[in-house]
DNA sequence: GTTTTTAATTGAAATGATTACAAAGATAAT
DNA sequence: ATTATCTTTGTAATCATTTCAATTAAAAAC
């Protein structure tokens, strides 16, 4: 918990308990979590929270750059802590997103000389 | 409009008045287009037609493998006519998702030996 | 070609994730 | 300690999608 506090500060997040809760379980349950998973896993030792504290938490996280949220699941947004350029898949059998590693910047042929900037790139 | 009769039979889609023109606009406009755009660019020449209607032939069509859902857009979902394998970003600026044709299968070093079988792979 | 059966379309209501908002609580500044 | 600012919370609103039952259209049987 004390190492989520410090985390948070490397994104320039002012910890809150909320916020380093949820930091904390992102760091330690690498898993993609959705926000209802993220609520459920925190809400019996935190009974307090609130999902739209789950919500605005993530949403703040994403802005300052410290996780990204991936689309890959239709029915709901999912989170990753690690923020490093890596893809995803989802299998539909288990419902879980898995991480590719092996993903590099030559495989995307972006038409970049057109008249949009890419903002970023995301293989999930 | 006959064509995309002819289109559906490849798919072992019966046809139908709404069908054949939701399919007709999918092959003339390839925008990716979502659940409401396809709606609102049919129901001026069909004011008839029910946004039910086109959530069920987006279903069926996927299920028939006539075309591809996309995840890529976390706020619609899209879908793509062109079901070969290809990728897809979706720029934030115009919200509109632009296709990859460069991927190639050896870009997706899948952990294949595990527990799962993937049932497809989405690079969107 | 009319009747019967089956399938497709429709609109209204239900669901479920996300967002908006205003009040209550906590933290920081004076 | 007091005031101001930021965070959390719960409720209500929104919006995409799904469910469902009724209507309409199409196909099959006669």
């Amino acid at each position: 918990m004390l190492e989520s506090h410090q985390y948070l500060r490397q994104f320039s997040i002012k910890p809150s308990v909320q916020r380093s809760a949820v930091m904390h379980f992102l760091l330690n349950n690498r898993i993609h979590p959705t926000i209802d998973e993220i609520f459920m896993a925190l809400s019996p030792t935190m009974p307090t929270l609130s999902k739209t504290t789950v919500y605005n938490t993530m949403d703040l996280f994403v802005e300052k750059g410290a996780v990204q949220v991936l689309a890959i699941d239709e029915k709901n947004a999912r989170y990753d802590v690690d923020i490093s350029a890596h893809g995803h898949f989802f299998c539909k059998g288990c419902a879980k997103v898995y991480d590719i590693f092996d993903l590099k910047p030559e495989m995307f042929q972006l038409p970049v000389n057109e008249k949009f900037k890419i903002h970023a790139v995301e293989s999930s």
